[in-house]
DNA sequence: GCCGATGATACCTGCAGGGTATTGAGAAGG
DNA sequence: CCTTCTCAATACCCTGCAGGTATCATCGGC
C-alpha cells in the first residue's frame, strides 16, 4: 500500500464515480480503476459496490475512509511541522545560562526570540561557565551565555553586549562620601571579588585592570557570584566592582557609585557560545535574534 | 512523500547507519540514501546529520519520526480494521423488529450474534411490515424480523423459527373450565384478533384456519399487537390465538390452553428478510449466525 | 600515512504506474 | 424491443523510477 492508494481511494470516494475521480485527480480512468482493484487486493476487502450508476462505498469502506483522510492529515501535518522545524520556528532550545548575572540582557534577548519563534520552547539550564562547554560538547544545550570566554577550537563565541563597571560601595564607605571616586583609590579598599571557579574569569578582569594602574588589590572575599558579592558589601566586606545591570540588584545599604580615570577596556563582555558545527535552524534563528538585539542596542 | 519513505526513514532513524538499516530493509546501500535524499528534498528539510559514524537525526528529524511512526501505526491500525469490517468483524448492523412479538427467538439470536461478532454494533429499530420493507429498499436497515412475509423480488426471505398456537383464555371463561378445547368450539365464540396494519399479516392466518375448519371467526376486537391483544384477554374482550412464545406474557386473568383436533399448519412462522443484493459480510455473518439458531432449535 | 567504515555518485535494468483503445454490462429512451 | 449512453473493466504499450552493482569521497583510528 502507497500514500498514492489512499489519495485514489479518497477520491473515489468523494466522487462516487472512477471516471470523474481520474478527471480531479488529473489521470486517466483505467490506472485509477486498476489501483482501486490492487488496493482491494492487498486488503483483501471489498471497498466498493459496483453498481450501473457509479462505484458505492461499502461499510468497511466507509470505515477505511475515515481511517485514509486521517492518515492523509497526518501526513500533511507530519510536513507541515517537519518544515517548520527545519526553518527553526518549532522545536526546542537549550540554553545555558551563568547563576546570577542574567540581569538585563539576557532575558530581554529571551522574550525577544520568544516573539519571534513562539513554537520554540527555550529551557534554560543554570550552569557554571565550564560546565556549558561540556554540555554544549556533549549536546546538552546548544547554546551558553558567559563573560570572559576563551577562545576554543570546536566553540564559536559571539559578543552579545558590553557593560562598563560600576563600584557597589556600603553606604557608611568613606569613598560613598566622595563626590568622586578615582579608579586608583581601588587600592586603599579591600574588595570583594567574584566569580569563583573557573579561569579566566571577571576575577581577572578586575585584577587586570588594578595591575594596569598599577596596583594590586586587596582582596577582602572571594565569592561565586555578583548577587552574593553586592550581599557581602552591603554586609561591610568592602566594594565590590560590578558590571552596570547589576545595578538592578537593590539592596539596602548598598550604593553604586561611577569611577573616574578608570583604565582603557573598563568594561566586561557578555558572550554567547555554540558548537561550530552546529546547523540547527533554531540556533541560526537564535543567533539572528542576538545579531538583532546588540544592533538595536549598540 | 511515499509509505516506502516513511518506513526507510524509520528504519535509518533507528540504526543510525544507512549501510545496516538497508540490510534490514533488504536493499542495497544506494538506493536506501537517494530515498533520503528525495524525502529530505521533498521535504525542504534537513533530517540528518552525515557524520562520519553515521546518521544523526536533526531536531526536526527528530520530530518527523515521531510523526512517521504514528502514520505507520495507523496504516496498520486501518488495514487491520477495514479486513475485520471487511470479515463482518466490526461494523454495524441495523435491524427491524416489529412492536411486540419479539418475546423469545429474536433476542436470543440476537445474544447468539453479539457473542460471536461483539464489535458489530446491533441497532434495533421497532417498526412494522410495510415499515421494514421500505427501510430495506431505503438502506436504512439491512434486516428485518416478521411474520406472514410475502415474496418480493428483491426482497429474500429466511424463515428464522416456527411456532404453534396456543389459546389465551380469560380466567373465567367457560372453555377455561374443558379439560379439552377443540379448535372448531372457537366459532363459538368471540375473538381478539391482531395485528392491525399490512396485510396479510397473522389476522389472515387465523381467518384461514377457521375457514378451513368451516366457519367464520366472530371478532370481537382487532389490535395493534400480541400484547395488547392478551391485555383486552384479561379484560374479558374474548380469547386470542397467539403464538406460543407469547406466554411469556404472563397477565393476571389470562391462561394459555392448548388445542384438540387443530387443522393442518396450526402454525406461524417468524423469518427475516433481507436484500438479496446485500453482499455485507455483516449480513453474512447474521445470517450465518440466523442458521445456527434454527439448526439448534430444530 | 594507510586502512577501514560510512555515505555519496554513476550507471544500468526491470517493473509498475500511467496512457490509448476497446470491451462488457446495465440503464435510459425512442 | 432495439438503440444508445454511461460506467467500469480489460488489453496492451511505454516511460519513469526503484533497486542493483561498481566505484568514489571523506573522515578517524591504528
Amino acid at each position: 500500500m502507497d500514500l498514492r492508494h489512499l489519495r485514489y481511494f479518497v477520491a473515489v470516494a468523494e466522487e462516487e464515480n472512477i471516471g470523474r475521480a481520474a478527471a480531479r485527480l488529473h489521470i486517466s480512468q483505467p490506472p485509477l480503476t486498476r489501483q482501486i482493484q490492487q488496493l482491494e487486493e492487498e486488503l483483501g476487502v471489498t471497498l466498493f459496490t459496483r453498481t450501473p450508476r457509479g462505484m458505492e462505498l461499502t461499510q468497511a469502506g466507509e470505515l477505511f475512509l475515515e481511517e485514509a483522510r486521517n492518515i492523509r492529515a497526518l501526513v500533511e501535518q507530519a510536513t507541515e511541522r517537519a518544515q517548520r522545524a527545519g526553518q527553526g520556528k518549532l522545536g526546542r532550545l537549550d540554553v545555558g545560562i551563568f547563576g546570577s548575572a542574567i540581569l538585563d540582557a539576557i532575558p530581554k534577548l529571551l522574550l525577544a526570540f520568544r516573539n519571534r519563534y513562539p513554537d520554540v520552547k527555550v529551557v534554560l539550564h543554570t550552569m557554571t561557565k565550564a560546565e556549558q562547554i561540556e554540555a554544549l560538547r556533549q549536546r546538552r544545550i546548544s547554546v551558553g551565555f558567559n563573560r570572559m570566554l576563551a577562545p576554543l577550537a570546536d566553540l564559536e563565541i559571539r559578543q552579545v553586549t558590553t557593560e562598563t563597571l560600576l563600584l557597589a560601595v556600603p553606604a557608611r564607605h568613606p569613598l560613598a562620601a566622595q563626590p568622586v571616586i578615582r579608579f586608583a583609590e581601588l587600592q586603599d579598599h579591600p574588595m570583594v571579588l567574584f566569580p569563583t571557579g573557573a579561569r579566566p574569569s571577571f576575577i581577572d578582569k578586575v585584577i587586570g585592570l588594578c595591575a594596569d594602574s598599577g596596583f594590586q588589590p586587596q582582596i577582602s572575599q572571594e565569592v561565586g557570584d555578583a548577587v552574593t558579592g553586592v550581599a557581602l558589601v552591603a554586609g561591610g566586606f568592602g566594594v565590590c566592582l560590578v558590571p552596570d545591570s547589576a545595578t538592578t540588584l537593590q539592596f539596602p545599604g548598598v550604593i553604586y557609585r561611577q569611577l573616574a580615570d578608570t583604565p582603557p577596556n573598563f568594561c566586561v563582555d557578555l558572550s554567547c557560545i555554540y558548537r561550530k558545527d552546529d546547523q540547527s535552524p533554531i540556533l541560526a534563528a537564535f543567533l539572528n535574534t542576538v545579531d538583532g538585539y546588540r544592533e538595536d542596542t549598540a
